[in-house]
DNA sequence: GGATCGGGCTAAATCGATTTAACTGAACTG
DNA sequence: CAGTTCAGTTAAATCGATTTAGCCCGATCC
């Protein structure tokens, strides 16, 4: 019932568990064992579905074959399909994925990192919560490879797969003046975290390069950590406040997704009493009446991305850095069809 | 750099490792030693932060604080939000979850089951595929705890926490004929997996119930492993075939997202021209016009009872199966408004 | 005063692999 | 023929914890 060791091999083909190890470790040719023993090893391990013991293996080397993943949430579409398609990359090369959300808390991404350390993951994929700079120092000089994901610290020279949410917000700023929309506004988070001030930046470049430089008023930024309720009412107030408004981009999907239900609730039709554009695609886009434009990210492709260089870095470590930005996707829909239509 | 370890601190406190380990393990007592060194043994740990090497652990006893949770897809939103809770839970334990997903593949089920089974996880939370009942048997052998989720087989006596599907597709149906419609239909899958077969005879049995039997040509049975295209085109044809048909229910999310696009694409208004619930909520219903009413399944209640039922399996073995089947909460919306308004 | 008991602690085996250092015997060298 | 080389293999240490089986010593018993 136990499972079957080397040692149980090395008996049934009469030599030493270290030839043992030798041989199903490749090293066979190498530690010049003889093309029989060799065979007779393999047909052995075959037949008895020899599994290595990966605690004693892991004790012994130091890897686990295990990395971590630290996303914002896990119950998120985005992160969820990362998650998969992180997981499914990792299973190519052997390797198993423990998950976790932060919450964006940072006590609680420390708490985790820390258990991955002691846990000895090979190799940690990270949502960086603000604040987490320090420890994304002190784990680098662990020596474990690491990979932050959808965000970064400039001040940090680590490892990053991002998407080029500047580019993407100014593609939504031109798209929407391209539309014919005038007073256009964004409504984004209070996050001073760097994709967050890339979006506000690209999409104010945006609309300065097509000659419709942002207003103050037609600006909203909201607090992440409120209820659903509270998301809508405050935009509501923001709508209101700024009745000129005539096409709004929204930094996040979730912004998005409230952004539909407060305009909706205003008797407002969207596209054409009021253009919208979100950041991130997400099912409810495609499907609602009408469909809402985003920029969206390329997940499978940052997917794999990410566990090609995370692997890569744990196979051999190199000093070089590998910071990936990647292209984001204007996905034109009916929200954006223009006041004319 | 390494780490501290057992040896560190008996160095320090002067004692053996063998006392440091009894120590640490809260055997001080038991074992007679003397409160001094208890003391001392404890200051010295929390004063190196001090955390046992998981896998040296492991190997020893055999456990590795580790679970292993195979979901069908953990994309989708319902094993997405399961994974969060199902998470969060295990690690109030101090427990890590390693997760993957099936996409209802029998064969890449038995790989994973095999994989986790030598990575040696204490406890598993399965999403079965078709055809895994004996793979199930014989873990069951290993003397691991597991816990079948979503479905189960009768067949096989396990542990299992499942939504009353029966129950919610007879809610499901009694509701619609409550709202005055007549000629009811079903589109569901193929599979013949026992969720499945609950909800159509669940629905079914509603109807039966409430004087409006069933009718062969209002049933429609889709094979799952389709585009998303072929879904939308089959549903198109059905509803042409059947064109007296004024209300659906969908037995699944994603067939009840198709739905919503093959029945706006022929340009039929939900509610009014035709009814439509679905099972298993999404934001998608909740947030589309009109507003999809669903069999909503309490997937944080489930989550927490999962692990807590595997926990305490893990911390006690036990004969006791334990079979959870919980409540399906009936949310209606406006796609069930009645041909009347 | 020798035997018994129990409190306080530890040596050593163990889990299952990896890896270093070395051993054996045959062949070759000079 | 002593010394070196090399192919083929292995004993033993190691990773860091847990756990069994005792050791030692002073107090108590009869």
């Amino acid at each position: 019932m136990k499972g079957i060791s080397i040692k149980d091999i090395a008996k049934q083909a009469g030599v030493s568990p270290t030839t043992v190890s030798f041989v199903l470790n490749g090293k066979g040719k190498e530690k010049r064992i003889s093309e029989t023993v060799i065979k007779k090893i393999n047909r052995i391990a075959t037949k008895l579905k020899y599994r290595p013991n990966q605690l004693a293996r892991g004790l012994r080397t130091g890897k686990t074959k295990t990395i971590g993943l630290i996303v914002e949430d896990i119950a998120n579409p985005f992160f969820s399909l990362l998650a998969k398609v992180v997981e499914d990359e990792a299973d190519k090369s052997g390797y198993k994925v423990l998950y976790s959300s932060t919450e964006d808390n940072l006590a609680k991404a420390q708490g985790l990192l820390e258990v991955l350390k002691y846990r000895q993951v090979d190799g940690y994929i990270i949502t960086p919560t603000k604040g987490l700079e320090k420890d994304i120092e002190a784990l680098q000089e662990t020596g474990k490879p690491l990979i932050l994901i959808d965000r970064y610290f400039p001040a940090v020279d680590s490892n990053y797969v991002v998407l080029d949410n500047f580019q993407g917000a100014y593609d939504a700023a031109s798209h929407l003046v391209n539309q014919g929309y005038k007073n256009i506004g964004i409504i984004t988070t209070t996050s001073s975290q760097v994709q967050m001030s890339n979006r506000f930046n690209g999409f104010e470049a945006g609309l300065t390069a097509a000659q419709a430089p942002l207003q103050k008023q037609f600006i909203k930024r909201l607090a992440f950590d409120q209820q659903r309720h509270a998301f809508i009412a405050e935009m509501k107030k923001f709508f209101q406040t700024a009745p000129t408004l005539d096409a709004v981009f929204f930094a996040t999907n979730y912004l998005g997704i409230y952004g539909i239900e407060a305009i909706r609730s205003m008797g407002l039709q969207i596209g054409k009493d009021i253009g919208m554009i979100s950041f991130d695609d997400h099912d409810i886009f495609r499907l609602n009446t009408p469909s809402i434009s985003c920029v969206a990210q390329p997940i499978e492709d940052m997917g794999s991305q990410i566990v090609k260089i995370l692997m890569d870095e744990i196979l051999q470590a190199t000093d070089i850095r590998h910071q990936v930005v990647m292209a984001p996707t204007l996905l034109i829909r009916e929200s954006t069809g223009g006041k004319d239509h």
